[in-house]
DNA sequence: AGGTTATATAACTGTCAAGTTATATTGATA
DNA sequence: TATCAATATAACTTGACAGTTATATAACCT
């Protein structure tokens, strides 16, 4: 039902919605505009957004106002912690070598061919 | 075929491969022991980390040894850089008055009451 | 009250992804 | 060479999700 933030963000429309939110808030009408979806697939993904605590909503005459509240974000940002030391190919480098110093003979890695498929004959 | 970084990140087991791998490489069959998969599934999953580039293989007698490349990971991580000035309350505040500058009234959000489904009677 | 505007939800549909089992491929070894 | 071990792929099944249309809800306006 609730979705991980990463599937939250898995789908593009959604982030397509973030990004808006991000210069300004939008009600639904004007987001239906910027997509391409219909008026219930955006309030669909609205949803998502929101009870990932990603959006808020504010009622404003008939409209319903979203904005963005990023919070959530932060997780990802946790998330992806500990792999920034990774990033540099220098440290790569250095990682690869510390990797490879309990190990014993390396091969070249062979081009695999294609199983048999279903249709196929000799 | 090829999924953009943030689906291949949606499934826990993959972020749970690359957890895995950020540690130490590992095999195959250590993956499969460590998961909760059987061997086609985590196969699977490497296929689709290696499609991403997020993970490198080299053989090592019958073993095929994955080990991380966190590169890709920066696509995220440049995704996430303009929301960066929204996650301190502070800053939070201080959108939602710019923002506000130009609205007229403010009305509290009323609760939605349920729309009636398909069993419901009265 | 009745009509209009704006949005949310229900119900349905089709696609796709993730899991499985069975099997092919390849390297090592007896 | 026959067998074992390790892994990748094919084929299939199932469930979840994203999109749709139709409709209910709610606020505004006359």
């Amino acid at each position: 039902m609730t979705s991980s933030i990463f599937e939250v963000l898995a789908e593009p429309n959604r982030r397509r919605i973030l990004d808006l939110l991000r210069e300004r808030e939008h009600s639904v009408g004007e987001l239906v505009k910027e997509t391409q979806l219909s008026q219930p697939g955006v309030s669909k993904h609205l949803r998502i957004l929101r009870e990932a605590g990603l959006v808020e909503v504010r009622q404003k005459a008939q409209k319903r106002v979203y904005h963005l509240h990023a919070e959530p974000l932060v997780e990802i940002d946790k998330w992806l912690e500990p792999y920034r030391r990774f990033w540099s190919d220098k440290l790569d480098a250095l990682e690869k070598l510390l990797n490879e110093e309990n190990e014993e003979e390396i091969r070249p890695l062979p081009q695999q061919r294609p199983l048999k498929k279903k249709g196929d004959f000799e």
